[in-house]
DNA sequence: TGTACATCAGTGAACGCGCGTTCACTGATGTAC
DNA sequence: TGTACATCAGTGAACGCGCGTTCACTGATGTAC
């Protein structure tokens, strides 16, 4: 009732296991886990990544490991949810740009560019989320969404605005099936661009289709011939 | 150099661990210890998907698994052989199959149709396939690229055929390109299918659209219109 | 049709390492006065 | 500017379970004669 006063409550705050406040230097470790983590991750499989090796690889002892995370899926979720920060800025390549024309078929490419250039940078956590995702982990799966979810609403818009000042083709599907089909074509092909490579298909090509793809599907008129 | 007669000395047959031959009743525990895996990975993470579990779940002992493969990975890798092999079939839903008019318009959607139920039926074998690929693990990334490679070398034959039948537009895209993209976009989709729904995304609205895309991108036209 | 022998098949039980996990303790950093 | 105390930070060392892995043995199946 009266004041509990000096006795600080805030609960919201991210904590070390026994209740501790991390501070600079706790913080600091805890970033160095999760480089870590992203670094094994990188040069090895997901089923073989223990608490021990990143935790000695992150120069630290596995009781440190434990201050900052419960396991090892734990450090990588939080690894997921930094990248899906910096995935929802995507969008940006697709509002408040042209879509018509020539200048729309640059706007496709350059945002085909910016999908493949974030999908290389963050690959490797890229494809235990998607794993986990379809194990039915609702916490990578809600990351995920959110990672792609930008991107679909914004292309959909396109779709709907171009529809809108034009009214020739019949095409009611749903925009965002629409949007979200490209979505998946862009997830893919960048997830899978070695695939591509190994049959002998240039990254040029592999770009260029998906650029014409993206560009007729929301403007449905052919591409402006290359040059 | 003379008759050593009569031993026996074929080597690519299969194998037990300790050299046996395995006979009919070794045969079927082994594909008992197949089908648990499968079983364990459809309600399961591959993370925790252990020898013990396995072999349990089997009605047998670790010991016996051990006879069959030296590890877990091994029979998921005997699992992903199954399955491509039944996959090579997808190609059929695209050769000798009308392409022009509103007949194309119904063999894009068979297509997207088969590789749905067939994504939809090896859902779990084919996660692990696509991280394994993905962590650089060629045996995996063989067995991939030959369950898509025949499908993508159809339908590029078919953009070949097309391009040829009428010289109008002037795209010369690699067709392997154009046909990888497509190939991704339903793989992707197909994979990531609960992920539309969960977006609100109706499944049918999905098909819709990617029926749109193959139509559109391999002959060219606009889609006839929804009747 | 029966007996003997070879090989296939399966496993209980044990071994032991790897690894997750914790505790009690030492050291570092911050701040109140 | 210094001392004391609180809290943050880190970890060595140990514990013990889980699990991979193997071996020696029993039982099943097949086939030669």
């Amino acid at each position: 009732m009266s004041s509990s006063a000096d006795t600080t409550t805030d609960d919201d705050e991210l904590r070390a296991a026994d209740g501790r406040v991390p501070g600079r230097r706790g913080l600091a470790t805890r970033q160095r886990l999760l480089d870590q983590t992203a670094e094994m991750l990188r040069s090895g499989s997901y089923r073989d990544l223990k608490v021990v090796d990143i935790a000695r690889g992150a120069g630290t002892s596995p009781a440190t490991f434990y201050q900052y995370f419960p396991d090892v899926e734990a450090a990588v979720l939080a690894l997921a949810q930094e990248m899906s920060l910096e995935g929802a800025e995507l969008s940006g390549h697709v509002r408040d740009r042209p879509w018509k024309g020539r200048a729309g078929y640059a706007t496709s490419l350059e945002l085909v560019d910016a999908v493949l250039e974030f999908w290389e940078r963050n690959r490797a956590v890229l494809r235990v989320v998607d794993l986990a995702t379809e194990e039915g982990d609702m916490r990578f799966r809600q990351i995920r969404t959110r990672l792609l979810n930008e991107l679909t609403v914004a292309l959909s818009e396109v779709v709907v605005k171009v529809r809108s000042e034009k009214r020739s083709v019949a095409d009611d599907t749903d925009p965002m099936a629409v949007a979200g089909v490209l979505v998946s074509m862009l997830a893919h092909v960048a997830a899978h661009r070695w695939g591509f490579e190994f049959w002998g298909i240039r990254t040029g090509d592999t770009r260029t289709a998906m650029g014409r793809i993206v560009f007729t599907t929301i403007t449905g008129q052919k591409p402006p011939v290359e040059r």
